[in-house]
DNA sequence: ATACTATTTAGATAGATTTCTAAATAGGTG
DNA sequence: CACCTATTTAGAAATCTATCTAAATAGTAT
């Protein structure tokens, strides 16, 4: 939701490599984690900021998580850079 | 430098509106911190933050510091987001 | 030089963030 | 049901961040 809690969550390097990672697909909790050095559970809590911020969205299926980028907030991220160098904001590359 | 750093920078509420503020041109940093409320102290830590992402940069004239915007790290964070999003910048697919 | 103005630096502190281990939840399977 | 497997939640510790007050720096002007 909140501009704010996007921007944080995009400040953190782990999180950010999540969000390459699921660039090539949805991806489940485990499959994540198995990408990072670090333990599941604290993997999850930065799912949690990532969702929290809109930046991704789950999907239950059997008694896998599976989670995927939600571009509707990236795009947001680059309207508001967008209007600080200076454009309408409406005027971009396509 | 540092792209984590950058990130960083745009983490932070008070860094985002110095950024809006500079959108409109240079100012010194007594100008930028009449705009909060909180002392002259802290806004300058948050533009040695901003300084250190190089988003602004700093032109010394008599005794004032004046701070600009620097579009090119700006640039650079929206190229980021438009990676992520698919679009490969200066080639686009889809 | 002395004093004034603009801004930063230093030191301290309350609060936030990241990470871990251990335990809890929930969905399948024998 | 009892037992895995996948993932999250809870609690705690270490580190980082934003903010303040007080002091330092540096340029200007008297």
């Amino acid at each position: 939701m909140a501009f704010e809690d996007t921007f944080k969550a995009l400040s953190d390097p782990v999180r950010r490599r999540i969000l390459t990672l699921l660039k090539g697909g949805m991806m489940s909790a485990g499959d994540i984690a198995s990408n990072f050095d670090m333990t599941g559970a604290t993997v999850s809590y930065h799912l949690s900021v990532l969702k929290k911020a809109d930046l991704i969205y789950e999907k239950k299926e059997k008694n896998f998580i599976y989670y995927g980028l939600n571009m509707t907030v990236v795009e947001e991220m680059m309207l508001w850079l967008s209007d600080l160098k200076g454009d309408s904001a409406d005027d971009k590359q396509e």
